[in-house]
DNA sequence: TCTGGGGTCCTAGGACCC
DNA sequence: TCTGGGGTCCTAGGACCC
């Protein structure tokens, strides 16, 4: 989805249109006393003059997406907020609304899923879809049924997106980035030469900031260039498995399924403090937190229907150092306290000299509650489910392996 | 006035078991 | 002088993604 957060935004302040908007922030919520201002107006009609701007912010937080005119002036996702401000002030400034963002993603999903049931989800604004088995979904390179997806989307949700069709997803998902916005690009293997070799190695999904210094350290900068090195030559530089997959990349190989359901691993909650806090100086301050935290995963797991035997704390301090700790309980849950028990213990491990700014709690090991349930007086299966049941490298087809079991 | 929040996956060492 | 080998689980940290 094209600008995701922002352009939401839009279609409650059509007003905005064309200004530079960033969404992004902390707790607050600036807008609380506009909106109460102005309740007997439909949210259109909100005096563009009136919303907040982006210079009188002087709260910690990211900006976590822009309109495109707002980019023109260099800021964009991830960059705080104050360094933001001093590129460009006049910015209207919005918090972010999940609730809201996540309503429009549901939506746009569904829109897909009528045309195209083989559908991953890769978080609230973007998914790979399957085209393969879609009726007209080789037509013209697939550009087709990309203009029909695009089409559908709009008519439902006002919203753009922009669309990559290549033989794969790590294809695809590069293909997605050469025509926002409300693009489609199509990419094919004989393309990897002209399309992808030419771009910089930070372009690959899996490319991150740390890898991408290594590389330029090395020399490398495009694809391309990644794509002449050797395949022991990599190993050698980055290990086993992430050489091999560098080579792979390279040469546009990925044989990823699209993958239609996942099971969450972990759920967790984390806040930034608005100041630093001190685990003595502000000790009843931070164990209020603490045990909200606490509660709000609670809650998650409750709502959402698991159980968990990991439960895990994250400390980042004052100089941006983070600490985690977990402790795996011997049966899982999903109750507020027990994670406050826990989590209670983990933080005990953690020398705590240094001033903290976020704190955070995870429950790990998520198993379904109805499974979980179900096993209830079935101790040989309860313990089965209490292990992750992942049979790797055994080889049942090899005799002497096979013999084994 | 630097630098959010919610995730996944990988690695590596130690405990423990057979 | 001698002290195996393989597997799983747990824990801590870190890279990466949206």
């Amino acid at each position: 989805m094209d600008a995701f957060y922002a352009s939401v935004e839009l279609l409650r302040y059509p007003q905005l249109k064309g200004l530079p908007v960033v969404i992004g922030g902390g707790r607050r919520a600036p807008d609380d006393e506009l909106l109460a201002r102005y309740a007997h107006l439909p949210l259109g009609q909100i005096p563009v003059a009136d919303f907040p701007l982006l210079k009188d912010y002087t709260g910690r937080g990211v900006i976590t997406t822009a309109t495109y005119a707002a980019r023109q002036f260099g800021v964009g996702s991830a960059m705080g907020l104050m360094k933001a401000a001093k590129l460009c002030p006049q910015a209207v400034l919005l918090p972010v609304d999940f609730a809201e963002y996540r309503r429009f993603s549901r939506a746009f999903k569904e829109v897909i899923l009528s045309i195209a049931p083989v559908m991953e989800n890769r978080g609230v604004d973007e998914v790979y879809i399957d085209f393969t088995e879609v009726p007209g979904g080789q037509r013209e390179g697939g550009r087709v049924l990309a203009r029909l997806i695009q089409k559908s989307i709009f008519e439902a949700t006002g919203l753009t997106c922009s669309v990559g069709v290549a033989p794969n997803k790590l294809l695809a998902k590069m293909a997605s980035e050469f025509n926002k916005p409300n693009g489609i690009s199509i990419v094919q293997a004989e393309d990897l030469q002209a399309q992808i070799w030419p771009l910089a190695c930070r372009k690959v999904n899996g490319i991150g900031p740390k890898a991408d210094a290594k590389l330029k350290a090395l020399g490398l900068e495009t694809i391309g260039q990644l794509a002449q090195q050797s395949l022991p030559q990599l190993v050698h530089w980055f290990g086993k498995s992430y050489g091999h997959w560098l080579h792979d990349a390279s040469w546009g190989r990925d044989e990823r399924a699209v993958e239609t359901e996942s099971e969450p691993v972990s759920m967790s909650r984390e806040t930034t403090f608005e100041r630093d806090l001190h685990a003595v100086h502000d000790r009843a301050e931070l164990g209020a937190i603490f045990t909200d935290l606490c509660q709000r995963v609670a809650d998650d797991l409750q709502r959402k229907g698991y159980v968990g035997r990991t439960v895990g704390i994250k400390l980042r301090f004052d100089d941006f150092k983070i600490a985690t700790r977990d402790q795996t309980l011997a049966l899982p849950m999903q109750d507020g306290q027990t994670i406050r028990q826990a989590a209670g213990q983990c933080l005990k491990r953690v020398p705590l000299g240094k001033r903290l700014r976020l704190l955070g709690v995870k429950v790990g090991g998520l198993i379904r509650l109805a499974d979980w349930e179900a096993t209830a007086h079935d101790p040989a299966a309860r313990d089965a489910l209490l292990r992750p049941q992942v049979l790797t490298s055994v080889n049942e087809s090899d005799p002497y392996t096979a013999s084994l079991f």
